[in-house]
DNA sequence: AGAAACGGAA
């Protein structure tokens, strides 16, 4: 009686799976259990709701289970992606001495491929090669897109040259994997070899071609691609344009980016999101933020990633404050803004002298309850080195180790950037050492701290390290040495590392590297030297460089050399203050007063004033700037007293103030500023006030230090015992015991 | 079989 109930409840067409549950207990209560068409039918029943352990069990206790019965319930679980049961379905098969067939092996294939799982992948392989389908092509192209999905092409490729008919999937796939892995020419070579054999390409074979230039660098390569695809007649998908646009925006090829941008009206493909958010992000590298905006206009304004593409593209075109206006109006209308957006922000502002909003975007995007990632750090990081805020540096240093960032080498490299440029290089040190994997970058930015802080041992040394790591050098790596160099005036490496640039490395010495060699050569008095470079060069030089020449005519009162400097420098700067100051203080070094007159004229006609310099200090969390000359700060009169102090006991340890005639005479209006002292006693003074004794003070500024304050600061860190660092435009001045960590030479 | 938006160094 139950035998007939059961049937009919399991037989039923409506039978739930609860009812299937029921009747199972129900079979093993009464022990029926060996009725085959009861447990069939419950199996399938379970395989069907992709109930897996009990799937598992039946399939154990079957007595005699057929390849049949495991392949349906393999199916089941392969229909639904569920790609770790088939596996396990499937690695029960030996044991039951079943030998899976041409179907069932495909399917075992796919679920390693989908799973990244090379090692079972082997495994079905080896199976394969027992039950004879070696050579069947559909377990063969399994293979291969297996052994592709788990990066082992040179598997991949053995299999593929073994296939009797390859068809376009196949090939495709091969070309689609090396391109992905920037083995371009291989890809190109496979792409014609499967013309000879007479398969044709289809739009995939051409996506995955173009693809893989895009990701390779290989832009113009891309774009040529793009364009033999369209005149053999192959109209691009979405997918394609995708994979081209971003190839265009790197070219800054404007009128192709407009092309494509009819082709992809023409095609009805403005609803591809991809597509879309490519187009935005091709026009805002191309410059052109006009279309960019119209694009974005005229997308879907609740889609947060075209918001987000838009963002960055204003801010890369200069368009910071446009970027932060659309940003709030969006977050005011309550647009639900991710990592991203708020990323873009962090990143837009770190980039463009817009520090502490920088760090206000990171408070505030968790206040919002968006948690950075391990991109948001780095975006952050070089905001603090910016102002030398060490406590926010550190601050969010503890975040990221909080958040399980520790070994990221981009998270790495900024953290020994933002130690280096707020004065602790031991630290920075510390953070190239810990990374498992330093890359470039890692190297680069280590070198590049060691040079700031004018060590140009560990610069020269690291540098072997690199080549050693077998990294290869770039121009950024050339600029560290030789700016290690020219600021220890060490003329012989200076030379050598300059002429190793392009015979040893092949990196073609650039505009800041003729910087390094003038700043090299005319430092240590070799005028001469430095104009022959310039004259040599290929390119026009740029104002760095006769900068360079005339601050050093200035120290070795070279006239005629200035003069030069300086009329180019009027031509390419006309507006900066700076080269007719040093022009006008070479004049007054050699008595030419009628000169001095001249250029304060001329400085006076043009309505030029010095550029402002200011100083930020950190004191507890908060950053300060001073002015020179601003009476704003709340302490000020306090610090103008202690400055007051101070000179009072430099004077007596033998200080003399280097006024200069000329700078007091052409700054007339900036009496205040006189009055005041420069921004960067202003500052130091500020940090002795508000610090403990013994605590080192940290402060940036904008412009060069100049004579007397670096004269004066050395008197200050031995007459308060305090060590003082100072981070100019050009390096760092480490103060301590009256003596400067740049040896007077700067 | 194929795709993209935010990131680090001078």
């Amino acid at each position: 009686m139950f035998h007939s109930i059961i049937s009919q409840c399991l037989n039923s067409p409506t039978v739930t799976l609860s009812q299937a549950r029921q009747a199972h207990a129900t079979i093993l209560k009464l022990n029926l259990f060996s009725d085959t068409h009861f447990t069939k039918r419950l199996l399938s029943l379970y395989s069907n709701n992709l109930c897996f352990p009990e799937t598992n069990h039946i399939l154990h206790s079957l007595p005699q289970p057929t390849l049949f019965t495991f392949s349906s319930v393999i199916h089941s679980f392969a229909r639904s992606n569920l790609y770790h049961h088939v596996l396990q379905i499937f690695s029960h098969l030996g044991s039951r001495d079943l030998v899976p067939d041409g179907y069932l092996l495909p399917s075992a294939i796919k679920a390693c491929a989908s799973l990244q799982a090379l090692k079972p992948g082997r495994q079905v392989h080896g199976f394969v090669l027992v039950s004879g389908y070696g050579l069947d092509s559909v377990v063969m192209s399994s293979l291969i897109h297996m052994y592709l999905k788990c990066d082992q092409i040179g598997d991949a490729h053995k299999l593929f040259d073994r296939m009797p008919d390859r068809d376009v999937v196949v090939w495709s796939a091969m070309i689609a994997g090396y391109s992905r892995r920037g083995l371009v020419d291989k890809a190109k070579e496979l792409f014609s070899e499967m013309r000879d054999e007479g398969v044709e390409p289809n739009l995939v074979s051409w996506n995955g071609m173009v693809a893989g230039f895009n990701s390779n660098g290989s832009y113009v390569e891309a774009a040529m691609l793009f364009r033999m695809m369209l005149s053999e007649g192959f109209l691009p998908e979405g997918v394609t344009l995708s994979c081209v646009l971003p190839a265009i925006g790197q070219l800054e090829d404007t009128v192709m980016g407009a092309q494509v941008h009819g082709y992809v009206i023409k095609q009805g493909l403005k609803t591809d999101k991809f597509v879309v958010n490519s187009l935005l992000d091709m026009y805002g590298k191309c410059g052109c933020a006009l279309e960019m905006s119209q694009v974005f206009d005229e997308a879907d304004q609740t889609e947060v990633c075209f918001l987000n593409a838009f963002l960055t593209g204003l801010s890369r075109n200069g368009l910071v404050d446009t970027a932060v206006q659309v940003f709030e109006q969006f977050k005011d209308e309550g647009m639900e803004l991710n990592v991203v957006t708020w990323t873009s922000m962090i990143a837009s502002c770190s980039q463009n002298g817009k520090d502490l909003e920088a760090l206000e975007f990171f408070r505030e995007m968790q206040a919002d309850g968006v948690e950075p990632n391990a991109v948001t750090i780095p975006s952050l990081i070089p905001s603090c080195g910016n102002i030398s805020a060490l406590t926010h540096g550190k601050e969010i240093h503890c975040f990221s180790l909080r958040k399980g960032f520790f070994d990221d080498v981009y998270v790495g490299s900024a953290l020994i950037d933002m130690y280096a440029k707020c004065g602790r290089i031991q630290l920075s040190r510390r953070c190239f050492d810990i990374i498992s994997a330093p890359n470039l970058v890692s190297w680069n930015a280590i070198m590049s701290g060691y040079a700031m802080h004018g060590r140009a041992k560990e610069t020269i040394e690291l540098f072997h390290m690199t080549l050693q790591s077998g990294e290869k050098p770039d121009r950024i790596t050339f600029t560290c040495v030789l700016s290690a160099c020219a600021q220890n005036g060490l003329i012989e490496e200076g030379w050598h590392y300059f002429n190793s640039m392009s015979k040893e490395h092949g990196v073609e010495a650039k505009m800041e590297h003729y910087a390094c060699m003038v700043t090299l050569l005319s430092r240590v008095g070799k005028l001469e030297e430095a104009y022959s470079i310039i004259k040599e060069m290929s390119f026009e030089p740029d104002a760095c460089i006769w900068g360079a020449l005339l601050s050093s005519c200035r120290v070795h009162h070279n006239l005629s050399l200035g003069e030069v400097a300086a009329e180019k420098l009027f031509l390419l700067e006309p507006n900066n203050p700076g080269n007719y100051i040093l022009l006008s203080n070479i004049y007054a070094s050699k008595s030419m007063w009628d000169d001095v007159n001249r250029i304060r004229d001329v400085m006076k006609s043009k309505g030029m004033r010095k550029n402002p310099g200011y100083s930020w200090i950190e004191v507890g969390r908060k950053v300060h700037m001073l002015l020179a000359g601003d009476k704003s700060h709340p302490q000020l009169k306090e610090i103008l007293e202690k400055l007051d102090e101070l000179n009072m006991k430099m004077k007596k340890s033998g200080y003399l103030p280097k006024t200069s005639f000329v700078l007091q005479d052409v700054e007339e209006q900036d009496k205040e500023e006189i009055l005041c002292g420069h921004s960067e006693k202003l500052a130091v003074a500020l940090g002795l006030l508000n610090t403990g004794p013994g605590q080192p003070i940290q402060v940036i500024k904008n412009l060069r230090i100049c004579d007397d304050c670096h004269a004066a600061i050395k008197f200050i860190s031995s007459l308060e015992e305090r060590e003082i660092f100072v981070r100019d435009t050009n390096r760092f001045h480490h103060f301590k015991d009256g003596v400067c960590s740049c040896g007077d030479y700067w």
